[in-house]
RNA sequence: GGGUGGUUAGUUCAGCGGAAGAACGCUUCCCUGACACGGAAGAGGUCGCAGGUUCGAUCCCUGCACCACCCA
């Protein structure tokens, strides 16, 4: 093997390299799935974004867990299929384009159906493919010679298949009810795409005469414009205040309607006057009350969010919230008004456009959903599918237990439109796969199709199973359905994965996933979501640029906790940027004292020193817990625990300690066994590091020549597990001694450079058995603590004299300073440490006076008290002692 | 109204039945031949409030307050 030393650049400098890198990788097919492979499969299905979106930061995370999984799988030895795709998002999509169409002055009416829906292909074949070149950028491993678009023919179908058998199943029906409308988008929305909002608005106190003339009755509502729609008055049945009402007719204000007063259980008597003005066609609760009793729905409002012609001429023609205050003048003029007082409220707004929905009475299709959701409750019951972290099923449960049904209809023509064909002639309604001629109940050939299209979420619901080729039985779907796991936000818990695994386990007979990993939001510094209006927006693509994916992807990583949300800040990426430098550098150093030739193996422990083997420990545990993690899906533990393995660890202690013997002051020997450590350190902590950071890993990986390719095509590390116990407790001896010098250097001001001439160790009794180890590694700890010479006088011995003191867990140490002792700042830092080292000594001396503390806590935690009772005591007398000896200097 | 999560160092967050951890920021020192995008040392916290369980609570239980989100 040639030497391996190329030249790195001085500090990282991540966007050539991602270029490079992401082209290799797709040129080398890491990233295909192999539908004919006996390996173990693992297959994950991207939540599709919407082909109009750009990549933000919740798809970062999003994409960025699923890569680590991805790729740590594919080391694992497993065949993976990261399946990419988008979702066509009909009203989003139609908006975008209606708007570019509207800056040219042409509505999607002057083009016509078919030619709006042509320029929306065009659209897409235009801009479709941004955000899944982001999703590139960031480094996404997904198989893109399958990538699947929700409009695909192929997916096209199997929409219909769905659609097609639920309905012959009687699960889809269609009918006439009050639904979600969206005036702005003039379409049906379903219960999900209706935000609500608590605002400040007005209760208005309306007066309705007795149609006798006797009186009046007043009811409180927060839409008068609805009086013109209302058909009747309602109280609770056991509402003592007002039963007496209950069948009185009043006249409705400016409409003049004579309604009656009837009773019903919706109704709550503490609210307003207890007495609910009823408006079937204009509120889904009214429309329920109305269907009870029979009511007529009078509709006063169009698919506009206009007043109609039944409103009267009055109001005919007039916007909705205009109508409300001329509603309010007409009140007040003929004194009906009583008073308006603030309320605050909930008010939906349409989750694409933000514009006030408007409960709108019209024909839609609905799926029964109840029937579907059962056996979903079920799946994750009984642990077929298993939803991380745990805490969400009950969420999901609450949603799927009170499931209502779901209304897909929607009034765009982007979409895939109804397979429903309604015939002119006899009425019939022929639902079928294929386009039909004729009515397939009188035959005749007058039909035509239902102008709706489908909720872009009913095709989505179908994303596992359609995008692997059914209802094709293809080999595809054999080898990775179910798909092992789904990675997604609890925003989309019921929109997208509840309603997965109702339709996977309709149509599959087997859920979709085994295993669910909800993860955060992304919220900004101060936890408050992020969008373009608050203008807290931090975009992924520019923190790529900056900072490169790797330190975006190990931000975000780092960051996550589960069940936690994320919030982000610029300063955090840049821990994660210094960390890619860390790296670079520390891999450079490496490089640089390698020359190739090492086996990338340690078969012999016996040239390692302590260090040496301290390290390859913690490698060990480190790729235990790496493993552990990635699998349970603690993907935040997984990151930070490399990184301060890396950072605390293997740069701050191991590589210092390692640098002597690799110049060659130990020997030959030596040398060579350091380099095969740092061989294997460098080569196992790359692999583990991959699957977070894989433009890095691979780059370094390249130049220290450690595989053709990427470090992707190598196994995952396993640990070497070569070594005794016994051997890691010295480690932490030797780093108490190091810190503890040089804590008393810089207490006293003494230059880092300068080489204090001696320490003199007193080992405390428990501890005399250090002293071998300690001596065969003075060396280093001249090194690292910058003495002359270590020393183990025996206990008797007299104390050196000017000499810094301090006493560690192990014993006294001195560190003889000669001249540079300043007698009275030293006896000043004793007093300190004195002071605090009673103040333990009171605590643990008030502990063991307690009896029931002794009688009652476990032995080995008394042991622990009075083992720490007698440390105490020795501290304060080593250090009372010195001060003593201080002042007689 | 129902539910879920949160409240720990100046900030952002880990942690968790036996004397509080990290990073950033801050203070002091150091450009030591991988890295000043660095190294060493340090200051800083009655772990939201009030009760309870326990020998012992930041951790478990109850109540409250505040924040965030979800569902009505």
């Amino acid at each position: 093997m040639t030497l391996a030393k190329r030249t790195l650049g001085r500090s990282y400098d991540p966007e050539p390299i991602e270029k490079k890198w992401y082209k290799r990788w797709t040129e080398r097919g890491l990233f295909r799935g192999d539908e004919k492979s006996d390996k173990p499969s693992f297959c994950i299905v991207i939540p599709p974004p919407n082909v109009t979106g750009s990549l933000h930061m919740g798809h970062a995370l999003n994409n960025t867990l699923q890569d680590i999984s991805c790729r740590f799988m594919r080391m694992s030895g497993h065949n993976v299929l990261w399946l990419p795709g988008t979702d066509h998002a009909g009203i989003a999509t139609q908006n975008v384009v209606e708007k570019s169409l509207a800056a040219k002055g042409v509505s999607r009416h002057d083009l016509g159906r078919e030619a709006f829906v042509e320029k929306i292909w065009e659209w897409e074949n235009e801009y479709g493919s941004r955000i899944i070149n982001q999703l590139k950028r960031l480094g996404a491993s997904c198989d893109w010679e399958r990538e699947r678009f929700t409009m695909d023919e192929g997916l096209s179908r199997a929409v219909r298949a769905v659609f097609v058998r639920l309905y012959k199943e009687n699960l889809i029906y269609r009918g006439k009810y009050i639904i979600n409308w969206c005036p702005r988008c003039r379409t049906a929305l379903s219960d999900l795409e209706v935000e609500h909002n608590e605002e400040k608005g007005r209760i208005f106190f309306v007066r309705y005469p007795f149609s006798d003339g006797t009186g009046h009755i007043v009811v409180a509502t927060t839409r008068p414009e609805t009086i013109l729609g209302d058909v009747a008055i309602a109280v609770h049945p056991r509402d003592e205040k007002n039963r007496h009402l209950i069948g009185r007719e009043v006249i409705v204000p400016v409409s003049g309607r004579i309604i009656t007063v009837i009773e019903d259980m919706m109704v709550d008597p503490a609210f307003g006057t207890g007495l609910v003005k009823i408006t079937p066609a204009h509120d889904p609760n009214d429309f329920l009350v109305g269907q009870r009793h029979g009511l007529e729905s009078v509709q006063v409002i169009d698919e506009h969010g206009i007043m109609n012609d039944i409103a009267g001429p009055e109001f005919e023609g007039m916007e909705r919230f205009d109508a409300r205050e001329k509603m309010l003048a007409i009140l007040r003029e003929v004194d009906l008004l009583e008073k308006i007082d603030e309320h605050e409220h909930s008010i939906g707004h349409c989750y694409r456009c933000d514009a006030i929905i408007e409960p709108y009475l019209s024909e839609q299709w609905f799926v029964k959903a109840a029937p579907l959701a059962e056996p979903g409750i079920e799946a994750v019951r009984d642990g077929r599918i298993n939803i991380v972290p745990v805490q969400w099923v009950n969420t999901y449960n609450m949603w799927m237990e009170n499931i209502r049904d779901w209304c897909i209809s929607r009034q765009l023509w982007w979409g895939h439109r109804i397979p429903a064909w309604t015939c002119s002639d006899c009425g019939h309604l022929t639902v079928s796969e294929e386009d039909p001629d004729k009515c397939e109940l009188c035959g005749s050939t007058r039909i035509s199709q239902d102008e709706d299209v489908l909720d872009t979420w009913f095709s989505s619901a179908l994303w596992p199973f359609s995008t692997l080729g059914w209802p094709d039985a293809t080999r595809e779907l054999k080898t990775f359905y179910p798909t092992s796991l789904l990675v997604t936000g609890f925003d989309i818990l019921f929109f997208w994965v509840a309603r997965m695994i109702m339709m996977g386990l309709k149509f599959m007979d087997e859920e979709p996933f085994k295993d669910v990993y909800i993860h955060a939001l992304v919220r900004d510094e101060h936890g408050r979501k992020m969008s373009k209006s608050k203008g807290n927006v931090i975009d992924p693509l520019e923190i790529i640029e900056k900072s490169g994916a790797d330190s975006l992807r190990m931000t975000l990583a780092a960051l996550t906790v589960q069940g936690r949300d994320i919030y982000l800040s610029p300063g955090r990426i840049d821990i994660y940027r210094l960390f890619m430098n860390k790296i670079w550098n520390a891999s450079k150093f490496a490089m640089a004292n390698l020359d190739g030739s090492e086996s990338a193996t340690i078969n012999d422990p016996s040239g390692l020193r302590m260090h040496d083997l301290w390290i390859l420990q913690r490698l060990d545990e480190t790729i235990n817990s790496v493993t552990g993690n990635l699998r349970g899906y603690f993907y935040g533990e997984a990151a930070r625990g490399l990184y301060s393995f890396v950072w605390n660890e293997m740069c701050d202690w191991y590589l210092e300690m390692a640098k002597p013997a690799l110049r060659g002051d130990e020997g030959d020997d030596r040398r060579e066994n350091t380099r095969l450590v740092i061989r294997h350190l460098f080569d196992r902590t790359l692999r583990l590091l991959h699957p977070f950071i894989p433009f890095l890993t691979d780059e370094l990986w390249e130049n220290f020549g450690f595989g053709e390719g990427s470090v992707e095509e190598s196994p995952w590390p396993e640990p070497l597990d070569l070594f005794i116990e016994g051997n890691m407790g010295y480690m932490p001896v030797f780093q108490d001694l190091v810190r503890n010098a040089r804590n008393l250097r810089a207490e006293a001001r003494i230059h880092p450079q300068r080489i204090v001439p001696e320490a003199v160790v007193f080992l405390n009794e428990a501890n005399l058995g250090l002293k071998e180890s300690i001596l065969e590694n003075a060396d280093l700890f001249r090194l690292l603590a910058k003495v002359g010479k270590i020393t183990f006088p025996e206990p008797s011995s007299a104390k050196p004299p000017k000499s810094l003191m301090t006493v560690t867990n192990f014993g006294e140490m001195f560190l003889v300073v000669g001249d540079l002792l300043d007698v009275v700042s030293e006896i000043t830092r004793l007093a300190g440490e004195l002071k605090s080292a009673k103040a333990d000594l009171e605590k643990t001396t008030r502990k063991l006076a307690d009896g029931s503390f002794i009688a009652r806590a476990p032995a080995e935690i008394v042991e622990k008290e009075k083992a720490r009772l007698s440390q105490d005591l020795e501290k304060i007398t080593l250090i009372e002692r010195n001060m003593e000896s201080l002042s007689r200097q």
